[in-house]
DNA sequence: GCAGTGTGCTACAATTTATATAACAGCCGG
DNA sequence: CCGGCTGTTATATAAATTGTAGCACACTGC
């Protein structure tokens, strides 16, 4: 398992993590009733505070990626709420595709991408 | 024109206005050499501060979205940075899917819904 | 019991966000 | 030239966020 996080970045520290875990599902590098490392291990690991991990994990189990058991720690588990998810996703990409629609970018280029982006996902799996 | 700000949404204010303005860019709300409200004017209008709205010109500003022009205020004046905009897009796409993806949601769906966004576009254009 | 787990709490510094005043330089119409 | 408009800059303040730090607790597995 590979998390990078970038210090240079103006994204917060568990933001970056909480992206990496979620990209690291979407690849299969983590999968349903895998174990995340336990917050004070992966901190240990990535040199960050246990209470940002914690935070990051906090967040995951929020948004329904992962549970907290306490003997395995953060455990792989999406809950699907797919009418949240859509919600959710038509609001970011509102914004998203305002953006690329401004600067010239077609809609099928956008099309492209996406495909580019999920084959990658179902590669990987 | 009409902009909407949610005092309640945990989005910065300035943030919120700037997706405001991107999204008036794109269905057309406002034009290529159209000027926005002065600083002030559209402080007042919303109700709240005059460099809350600053904040939002600069950073529209920086993203190649708007120039200020001292005697018109801000205008809007589109950079075409492509690259830029494709690598940004790309960037934030990938979080996106990743959720996206995680949650059941199929490529398909994804590409109904730019298509229902980019023509909300064309149409109001 | 011991080591490891998540969780809770307090505290602190740095940064960001938003507000509030005030002032400045440039431009324009009267 | 003057008054009023523009963006811009500076300073100050309050609140929230971010990240670190240390400590303690309850639970679990060996």
């Amino acid at each position: 398992m590979y998390i990078e996080i970038d210090f240079n970045s103006d994204e917060a520290l568990y933001l970056q993590l909480r992206n990496q875990i979620i990209i690291g599902i979407a690849t299969s590098q983590f999968q349903e009733g895998d174990a995340l490392p336990s917050v004070r291990q992966l901190a240990d690991t990535i040199g960050i505070n246990m209470h940002t991990v914690n935070k990051a994990y906090s967040v995951l189990k929020q948004e329904g990626f992962v549970k907290v058991d306490r003997r395995k720690g953060a455990v792989i588990a999406i809950d699907i709420d797919k009418m949240q998810a859509i919600e959710d996703l038509k609001r970011d990409m509102q914004v998203l595709l305002a953006k690329s629609s401004c600067k010239q970018i077609s809609r099928e280029e956008v099309h492209a991408l996406i495909d580019e982006i999920y084959e990658s996902y179902e590669n990987e799996g």
